[in-house]
DNA sequence: AATTGTTTTAAACAGGCGTTTGAAAACTCG
DNA sequence: CGAGTTTTCAAACGCCTGTTTAAAACAATT
């Protein structure tokens, strides 16, 4: 019943496998529309395949929607590969390398942003799929930043407030891809082409996450 | 064989009309489900009340959805009434109690979340009421955020400044309300039943942003 | 009591959905 | 080539959906 082909070599545009083109275009569908209301008629058609062909080679639609949201992760990870920073680095720095990376992965570049569109979708409404992406995905980066977090903050900090610490900081950027047609709405979209791209925002988070860090540092710690 | 009296203005709680009992009904199941994935069956059957009922009342589907998100707003807004101050108020008093007033107000308290839950949704998926929604809700909450902003940051600050520290603001408490499974399992149940409630994350918020912006008055002078 | 207008009800309708099917087509390999 | 396997295809199958319908129940007025 599997469908195990040794063609592994191109699977690079239109002409290519038959599985391939599927996941290609159902991405962007299940991105766009939600699981339910993407129908499987609409993706067969997006990638010019018979409509028989999802429920060959992925069983069904829900495990083509899981696999679609796996490889939307991984797309967008290899697209914006982790920062290295040397042993020594300043925290400060690392942080505002690490926010800025995240930023970036998460408000992309100019091309399409179903990858992280369909990651948004399963974090609101959590189905199969989600606690795979934490597992794999969120919790190793959450442990990253709380790392640097580890540096910054007083020894006396107590856990429950780092982690909203980083929050915090997670949040500000997760707001901006969730909410961007409210916030398009609010500034207007001259203001928004102009000064809302992935690096500005990216900027002004880890900026503002950096004052607001070392500012519960220094009250808490005394330090003039 | 209850004979239940003229109903005429009364749309109280649970015996009231069928109206009332629907519009009761369909908010918790759109806020489960979303749009697509509720059903009239299951509205109507939680509403007790016949399938034909939401066509006589409401013309169909899409409009009791509308109808539902005005609602949910409507009533969450009432529930936790913007607050006042004196006029000669600190703003970073202000915006202390500006921050733990929209925080209750998205985390809500120990009942049900179904409207925030609903608003979110409306936020990720916009529909034809989500233009009502920044319009009517959103705008005015921003810009009384701007002004409490305006006497806290220098003047030099721009414009688009200015509106980034509010998302970031605003982006920290809808963060929880949206990422609130994600958060979950990340802390686990424990510390989030101990330590997320909403009185808990408004303080962290507003401590935290009110030390970022005391920070920035003196860091981002220097930049630009 | 009869009439009129409003609301509720059970049943049916028409269409779209995911999925299945069985055979044709394409491909693989001796 | 030709047997055996894998992949594609058009068509159909149930099922569930929002919506409609026409009759029944009800309330209020005449």
């Amino acid at each position: 019943m599997a469908a195990q082909r040794h063609q592994m070599a191109c699977e690079e545009t239109e002409s290519a496998g038959t599985r391939s083109r599927i996941l290609n275009a159902a991405g962007p569908v299940f991105a766009d529309k939600g699981f339910r209301d993407a129908t499987v008629r609409d993706i067969c058609q997006a990638a010019s395949v018979n409509l028989a062909s999802v429920n060959y080679h992925f069983g069904d639609k829900q495990r083509l929607y899981i696999e679609s949201v796996k490889e939307a992760h991984r797309r967008r990870f290899d697209q914006v590969p982790p920062p290295q920073w040397p042993v020594e680095a300043r925290a400060e720095d690392k942080l505002r390398l690490f926010i800025e990376t995240f930023a970036m992965r998460l408000l992309g570049g100019e091309e399409d942003t179903w990858q992280t569109r369909l990651m948004m979708r399963e974090i609101l409404q959590p189905t199969q799929a989600c606690e795979e992406l934490v597992q794999d995905y969120f919790r190793p980066q959450f442990n990253e930043l709380l790392q640097i977090l580890d540096e910054m903050v007083p020894a006396s900090t107590s856990e429950a407030r780092r982690h909203q610490m980083a929050f915090s900081i997670v949040g500000q950027c997760v707001y901006y891809r969730i909410a961007e047609s409210v916030v398009r709405l609010l500034v207007g979209g001259d203001e928004y082409v102009e000064h809302y791209t992935a690096t500005q925002l990216g900027e002004h988070i880890a900026g503002f996450s950096l004052a607001a860090l070392q500012n519960s540092s220094t009250v808490v710690d005394g330090i003039e």
